[in-house]
DNA sequence: TATATTTGCAACCATATAGTTGCATATTAA
DNA sequence: TTAATATGCAACTATATGGTTGCAAATATA
């Protein structure tokens, strides 16, 4: 598909994506994807899909037991856009003058 | 459309506008629309396109000159992707001892 | 064993997205 | 005035996305 980071960021950039992992975070143990759909108004299958997603970002990690499969947030892939941000963090406060900074020691 | 930080997620979530972004911060001035696309193997639609998501983020400030339209980063918003972050940063180095400090905080 | 529950798979739909091309228009330069 | 340049607008295309429904299969419960 592409590469991780666009994954990572495609995958938080849907809000109802970024409810499903925040919802799993803060759940603090790992739940069935029934249990998970409950908290939402789409489908079951709605919010399988979205958890697809989100575990192919690395966000989620599934471990089946039974005819379960419980969800559970990894947020870790979160530094990865945390490192992005971090480049643009010098810029975000005094563009101009932080511009010239980076300008500066590049030279 | 949708909210605020939707859209600035969804804006540097494609990895053609995060070079055009970052193409843009690192010039460290302002530039018309054709020299950008320039830079850049898809046309010059295709370029437009692209800056107009990035400014709707916030992303991209426009400055008309004449014919032409100066494109200038602005790396603000991405104050807002950094705040949506911090809160899973103290889960992702080690995600269960600081769940549970989180945890115990609301507690 | 019969029934209920959790899930995956597949097909389908509407809309969004990333890109293209063609053309009209405004501004600048010859 | 004529020609070149920078741009916007519109139409179009292909594919991705977010969602749905129906059904089959595996597991658990009565």
């Amino acid at each position: 598909m592409q590469d991780n980071i666009t994954r990572i960021l495609k995958a938080v950039a849907d809000p109802t994506r970024r409810e499903i992992f925040h919802a799993l975070v803060v759940a603090a143990t790992a739940l069935p994807i029934t249990q998970i759909s409950n908290q939402f108004e789409i489908s079951r299958q709605g919010v399988t899909k979205h958890i697809k997603t989100l575990e192919e970002a690395g966000l989620v990690e599934i471990n089946s037991q039974g005819r379960e499969r419980f969800c559970m947030a990894n947020p870790k892939p979160l530094k990865q856009v945390n490192r992005w941000l971090k480049f643009y963090e010098q810029f975000w406060d005094d563009a101009i003058g932080n511009l010239e900074d980076y300008l500066g020691q590049k030279a």
